[in-house]
RNA sequence: GGGCCGGUAGCUCAGUUGGUUAGAGCACACCCUUGAUAAGGGUGGGGUCGAAAGUUCGAGUCUUUCUCGGCCCA
């Protein structure tokens, strides 16, 4: 063998990736072969693994959290796959809803249209196709990031058997009972007669009418209580006959005093927080009182008052309610709470057991569940109200303030809080909480304190409120009974509401004749047809119901949901009550929440900061297989920082990942052979070979754990160490040599072909889900049926890899190449040798070592050209290294003073 | 403002039930190599474990407070 007969590696994988451009040809090739229903077809009657995909919302561009999350679900829908499970994965999106209704209003208002002129069919036609666009851009985004989906079967809810199941899925709650009618405080305009939305609300200076009003104990812990009046202070007089309780706040102090002052509270003791007191006394100009006694709000627990009407037919118990929003900033330190008036109100008292109900009608009337003041209108009872304080001594002092007050952006008139009629799921009448709570007991959490955040959210969350007062979404399909003003609850009916949907959408609920809907069983003229529409988190929380129910494909519950820890509160939320009320069980296995993406110091990202990356600039710089490094990298379990330092990192590591499949393929000429791992003679191999067979077998167990707990994380880290400590510094490095020097029929070469065949095949399909484009790349290099590397599947490696033994004497080994290493560098660092060939190492052995390195070739393992063993009684084995003295062979650059044994 | 979660080298992450001098890879520095070459190898520097107090013989690990950040709620 002489210098021009040395095997040096050739390879067609180049080691420039230039990612941006080579991953669309391989998404063109995927297309090519129709690879998702091919991977269909090569688990035809697998174990399924369903990934249920929570639908975004078709609207704008994607951003980081989005990538994010269609890549943590790819690449678990893909390592499932490669797992030998059927691993289907259905995109969806969610479509109905307020935002987009914006943005059709928006484009309204820039062609000077006015919506209330548009029929509501045509306006909901727009917001249709508005998604429809929205969900073909999100197509090609979410493509380019490798994800592999059945993309064009996609799920949408606003599809028309989406809709129609909608409304199966709310007969059932309806049927049962557990959906009923209540009230519920929305912002409220009696000029337009209408509910707006927050965003639809202007803040403008209002003058309103204030009032300092008291209420007297009627019983309490707090024996000093008894016969005191509690003081209040507002500024919607108003809302005082719709009062049901007053709030306080534990940690606050509290003062009795005494009024001395001539008038209706002359020696009458008072109530209000201490920090206040100033500001009361001033206000209410009282010039003469006592404190009599301070006290911590806690004190008030279990307090009841009555109603400063109680004489005039207001006579029930006014309770006294913890209340956090409770703050010394304005007022007494005691809120006055009509839950028909305000959503703080509203909730407290709900949590409380007192319901809203409805006080005033649409035009801003009280209605008769108000007495003394049925009929009038709400802007101008206030002096009403006002008066009767006076009369019933219940007024400390009035006045007038200007403040900031929401106004309709449209009519520019005053809002209101009002409790207006809505449907809730009850929690409890038919044991919902009960249910979801076990339910959650039978799901696994990754992370595990997912479990806790979701279990706390339902133990305390109020009913659920499924109506709202808009357009663009799936209508209520509730039937009033104009005389009983029961809901009609009848199966036909639903079913048939749910069949029109089926074959023409949800839209002509708004447009047809109700006879329709109604069938030929009842009378359309003796009912009222409601215009709601169900609120969306409805709709998500339903895609259990006509996507995996309904999909032969799928299966019922899903494996897995993943999204956003957000939605714990949200999909994870509204689903698992949804399936919980019809089914009694959770429509998911297992639950995945991954934390938010956070600029590279942790800070959330923003236009204002300046700080956003968005996944095309990164795919455009880098390429999707280093985001998807980043994704599997990050733990999920925490917010994951980015920024393109960090992204530069990733950059770097693939480059030796790409460079470690390079060196693989050019030693073996891009010529890939694949082996039978069960009939592989590891005795007869060389000891390095069969301690690397051992690191693949030991290395392969830990990515099975790590793959099993989704702590890709750690996965990776395993892997690329693999890649660079194990391979690159070590084996690769060590085998060169032989590689490159030793002839084509050595056996040292050829098991080294070998293990390089078991290295490639192997780490082609643990990279796979995650470096989905690069492990495609180098798959169509070397396969011969040209399919896909994600047809394959993982390896199974035999236990006859595994070599405990031999694996301890090896770190031994590596111990003692240490030493030798660090004596090599000492006389590189002195000058006196470059390379480590041209070192010559005496090694003086201790006694265990002297048996470790029986049989070894220490200069191989070292890399140099000799290495002399001294057998020494000494305690530490020591290293001297010396200039290697001879001639350099010139096709292995060994020096020696012989001619080369091999290439003499 | 409240609830929950988190803060370990420049970066991404390990760190068992509290127990020697807190680890890995990358990045960085220096050196070598020029037959993985816009590659590869060797050696090395770098951390008051967010801060303070406490419990303990002993705290990155347990407790409290503070601080910074994130999510949810108000």
């Amino acid at each position: 063998m002489n210098k021009t007969q040395i095997n040096l590696p050739k390879t067609a994988f180049s080691m420039k990736a230039n990612l941006p451009k080579r991953e669309p040809e391989i998404l063109d090739f995927w297309k090519k072969i129709n690879l998702y229903s091919e991977l269909r077809k090569s688990r035809k009657g697998k174990e399924k693994f369903v990934l249920h995909d929570g639908p975004p919302y078709a609207n704008g561009n994607i951003h980081m959290g989005t990538a994010l999350n269609k890549i943590l679900k790819d690449i678990i829908v893909k390592f499932h796959q490669m797992d030998g499970k059927d691993s289907v994965y259905v995109p969806g999106w969610d479509c109905h809803g307020l935002p987009i209704e914006w943005k059709i209003e928006e484009q309204y208002k820039k062609n000077k249209r006015n919506k209330n002129e548009v029929p509501i069919v045509e306006f909901r036609k727009e917001c249709r196709s508005f998604a429809e666009k929205w969900i073909d851009v999100h197509k090609d985004q979410f493509k380019r990031l490798g994800v592999i989906g059945d993309w064009e079967n996609y799920y949408s809810t606003m599809s028309y058997d989406a809709e129609a199941q909608i409304v199966r899925e709310l007969g059932k709650f309806l049927k049962e009972g557990s959906l009923y009618r209540g009230f519920k405080p929305v912002l409220w305009s009696t000029v337009e007669k209408t509910a707006l939305a927050d965003a639809e609300v202007e803040y403008q200076d209002h003058k309103s009418d204030t009032i300092y009003a008291s209420f007297t104990v009627v019983s309490s812990q707090l024996k000093e209580l008894k016969d005191t009046d509690i003081v209040i202070w507002t500024t919607t007089p108003w809302t005082i006959p719709a009062n049901k309780a007053l709030a306080y706040n534990d940690s606050l102090d509290y003062v009795i005093i005494e009024i001395n002052d001539e008038g209706d509270f002359k020696d009458k003791k008072i109530i209000l927080a201490d920090a206040l007191l100033e500001t009361v006394i001033k206000d209410c100009k009282i010039q003469s009182f006592k404190k009599i006694k301070k006290f911590k709000g806690e004190k008030f627990k279990g307090t009841i008052c009555k109603h400063p009407f109680y004489n005039l037919g207001y006579d029930y118990e006014i309770p006294m309610l913890e209340a956090r929003f409770v703050t010394t900033e304005q007022g007494t330190g005691i809120v006055h709470c009509a839950p028909s008036h305000g959503p703080d109100d509203f909730n407290l008292c709900l949590n409380n057991g007192i319901k809203a109900i409805e006080t005033v009608d649409g035009d801003g009337k009280y209605t008769s569940n108000v007495a003394l003041f049925e009929g009038i209108h709400i802007f101008k009872s206030n002096p009403i109200v006002i008066e009767k304080l006076k009369e019933q001594k219940k007024l400390l002092s009035n006045s007038q303030l200007v403040h900031s007050y929401p106004h309709s952006w449209r009519s520019k008139a005053p809002l209101v809080h009002r409790a207006t009629p809505q449907w809730f799921i009850s929690m409890d009448s038919h044991k919902l909480r009960k249910k979801a709570l076990k339910a959650i007991n039978e799901t696994t959490f990754y992370p595990s304190k997912g479990k806790e955040r979701l279990k706390s959210m339902i133990e305390t969350r109020p009913d659920w409120c499924v109506s709202r007062q808009r357009v663009w979404g799936v209508p209520l399909p509730i039937f009033l009974n104009k005389k009983t003003k029961k809901i009609l609850v009848d199966d036909d009916v639903f079913e048939n509401i749910a069949k029109i949907y089926e074959n023409e959408g949800s839209d002509c609920w708004f447009s047809d004749d109700p006879q329709k809907f109604l069938g030929t069983k009842y009378k359309a003229n003796e009912f009222e047809k409601l215009s709601d529409i169900v609120e969306v988190w409805f709709d998500s929380g339903s895609t259990h119901s006509f996507v995996l129910e309904k999909r032969k494909d799928l299966k019922w519950p899903a494996s897995m949901y993943l999204e956003g820890s957000d939605q714990h509160r949200g999909w994870f939320h509204s689903s698992l009550l949804e399936s919980c009320g019809t089914r009694d069980r959770a429509p998911f296995e297992s639950i995945l929440s991954h934390g938010f993406v956070v600029d590279g110091k942790g800070l959330k990202m923003s236009k204002s900061l300046g700080n956003v990356i968005a996944p095309e600039d990164i795919l455009k710089k880098y390429g999707a297989d280093i985001l998807r490094i980043w994704v599997a990298s990050s733990n999920y379990a925490e917010d994951l920082r980015i920024d393109y330092s960090i992204l530069d990192q990733h950059a770097e590591s693939y480059r030796k990942i790409r460079n470690t499949f390079r060196y693989l393929l050019g030693n073996l000429n891009d010529n890939f052979d694949s082996k039978d791992l069960d009939k592989i003679k590891i005795k007869d191999l060389p000891e390095l070979e069969q301690f690397m067979l051992h690191k693949i077998y030991n290395l392969n167990l830990n990515f099975e754990k790590y793959f099993k707990n989704y702590d890709f994380h750690n996965l990776y880290k395993e892997l690329l160490n693999f890649c660079t400590v194990d391979l690159s510094a070590f084996y690769f490095d060590i085998r060169k040599d032989s590689l490159y020097c030793d002839p084509k029929d050595s056996e040292k070469r050829k098991s080294t072909l070998l293990l390089l065949n078991i290295i490639l095949s192997s780490l082609l399909r643990w990279f796979a889900p995650i470096l989905s484009f690069t492990t495609e790349e180098i798959y169509q290099l070397i396969s011969k049926q040209k399919k896909s590397i994600h047809l394959e599947k993982f390896l199974k490696f035999p236990k006859e890899f595994e070599n405990t033994k031999l694996n301890d004497k090896w770190l031994q080994l590596l111990k003692i190449r240490d030493v030798c290493n660090l004596s090599i560098e000492e006389k590189r660092a002195s000058k006196e040798i470059g390379s480590s060939l041209e070192a010559s190492v005496i090694l003086k052995v201790n006694k265990k070592d002297s048996e470790i390195i029986e049989g070894i070739d220490l200069s191989e393992l070292c890399i140099t050209s000799s290495v002399e063993i001294q057998k020494k009684n000494i305690d530490e084995t020591i290293a001297e290294t010396q200039k290697a003295k001879g001639d350099k062979c010139p096709v292995c650059w060994k020096i020696s003073s012989n001619p080369c044994i091999r290439h003499g």
